[in-house]
DNA sequence: AATGAATGAGCCTTCATTCAT
DNA sequence: AATGAATGAAGGCTCATTCAT
């Protein structure tokens, strides 16, 4: 005989969990007091508490949950049956598109976590890890396939895409809107050659 | 009537803006006490608040001062009069050496400036702005030589450029070492063929 | 209409009880918190306090109730026919025993209790002052049949009985076991001179 | 160049310490705040943490004071040059003394710190010890001199003659005086004939 | 009757900043 | 000019107690 219903407890954590992305978005990790996050849920301190076990475990709550939310549709597009090119496209635009609906959560992990020292080996850095790999995954299927150069670097392209992504939806964030569909074109059109499989290269 | 000669104030500020920047470095801004930096410095608490207004100062001091010294070289590298691709690779090369000599004041830069509140419009951003200017400036006279596509979208160059060096130096700085050489080799690989001129293109 | 019967909220208090003995003795009375009691006694927070009034109450009960449980053996030695002299070896070993046995308890009369502010006049130092006054009957009899010195000072005997038996066990506690017996016998040894009635005594 | 004069400094550690051992003894530990010792001692929580190193450390200073403006007297009486039973008066004269005089720290340490779970093997541990085995260098002695048996138990002489004064003394701290010169003799008086080498027994 | 979610006061400790010395 | 003692405002976290369910 519970006290609340499962489903209020559920909306309880949510609306704390909600109210700690923002904070912590808008104010960073250390700037943003459990006080904050308390009044933002309109809780008390001490609930806090009952549903996160310390402030550092509701950081990377949200950012699990970030994670969670958005790597479905990119397994899904990494899996679809088209050309390389065009599922190169399709994650971009949808990395793109995540970056830019949860903005908040994406500073936060620019900002806070990537930086900490405990990250390496962290489960936060697994789901990074989990994250990426799905773009190496569609790019060793491009080499499979004959699309893409089998010397390619696969860590500098990661880089390349999720770095670009970074920076251009971080000026974003804090400005005029991006066009997500040029930037995911715009990026595919500027790395198509260098990826592309070529018959010889004329060295430079 | 200063008692200390200008030469002395001047040590005295640079030992507490490298003492600074260390502890930053090490600890993140918040992470930090002026106690620590103090400490370093061999210097009293009261005295860095005769040099700096506050910690906030002091950490732009330091993020002012870094990129004050590495700009000096790319504007030589910019003016050089060499081929596009040359003068390409040599300022990436030369901006991930900035990287990985002061792998220290990126962090910094990277966690705890871009992300303050008042970041936009801030001296910071106007010297990151300068900063990255250069790089555009490259890619303008490669348009003017014809290298380069006159139609190529310039922020989404730099922010290619600059957050694959992120990214890149970032996994570098907490674990192997990077291979400069390499990465700048690879990275104009990647992109010269999508900023180079050409005839025409064959729709997508 | 009690929906429970009376014997089982007597099961209920005792468990609570029992797990608040304990919790209290492990880790004293600031560092016991009434969740860890009710987990103890698989009860729940709130279902403390319709058995207690407040954590407080919670203290005073297991001290009555460790008291209530070694005070029928004493008045019963106390009764006893027999020697002054075995009555007081009789009544510290009894003493001692208690102590070994519910060491527990013992520590946290001493360490928690006495100290408060409130001990003076409360319910616990009445039994407490009952528990000692069983002793001072026993002399009071000795001196009435003449085994004792008339002179004696109650009080003094007492504490110095109480005062090494606390000592004593205390020591015990922490570390090897105590020898009950050697212990009560070495007692009443060291005191019995002291106690006894005697002709004169030479000035010192 | 010290901004405060050494003795002012002195003077501070002192009425922190003093505030620190008044609302130790009438609250205990865990029932006085740092907030509390401040607000006696006229100073700013802060600054409590400049002369201590937190709470606990407080709170051992006040012991080890304690202790250490009790001892000197001690180790002098010990060491003069007088009958074992003259002796042994004194030394327990002036315990109670002690005991009297610094009721609070008595009180504190019987309630706080013997109590703690860290107690065995602690600084204070040492200081206690040190302190108890003044009375032991004293039996010895009678020993030695043949005045006392020897086959005296010692530890349970030091745990007769401590314990019966620290409930002496612990219930005239709640009430009327002690009669130091009083208690002392009677203790004595009480204990003498049980420790005097004596040419024979007749059994119990 | 029983639960345990919710509250909110309070605690120890840290630290940027000020200012008497 | 330089020091570092002093301040006091937070902040993270715990927990006795209450009360809706």
């Amino acid at each position: 005989m519970p006290v609340i219903s499962a489903q209020k407890m559920q909306d309880r954590r949510d609306s704390i969990l909600a109210a700690a992305r923002e904070a912590f978005a808008k104010g960073g990790f250390e700037g943003t007091s459990i006080a904050d996050i308390a009044r933002a849920a309109r809780v008390s301190d001490g609930l806090v508490y009952r549903y996160f076990a310390n402030k550092r475990d509701l950081l990377n709550a949200v950012l699990t949950e970030f994670y969670e939310r958005t790597m479905d549709d990119l397994d899904v597009i990494a899996g679809r049956d088209a050309s390389f090119e065009q599922r190169l496209h399709d994650i971009i635009h949808r990395h793109i598109e995540a970056f830019v609906r949860d903005a908040d959560a994406c500073r936060l992990f620019i900002s806070e976590v990537r930086t900490a020292a405990d990250y390496q080996g962290s489960p936060v850095q697994q789901l990074n890890r989990r994250y990426t790999s799905i773009l190496v995954r569609i790019i060793e299927s491009g080499i499979a396939s004959g699309e893409v150069r089998p010397d390619i670097e696969m860590r500098l392209v990661r880089d390349v895409i999720f770095g670009a992504i970074e920076h251009r939806t971080w000026a974003a964030v804090n400005g005029r809107p991006l066009d997500i569909d040029a930037t995911a074109k715009g990026l595919v059109e500027l790395l198509r050659y260098g990826l592309m499989a070529r018959p010889k290269r004329s060295g430079r």
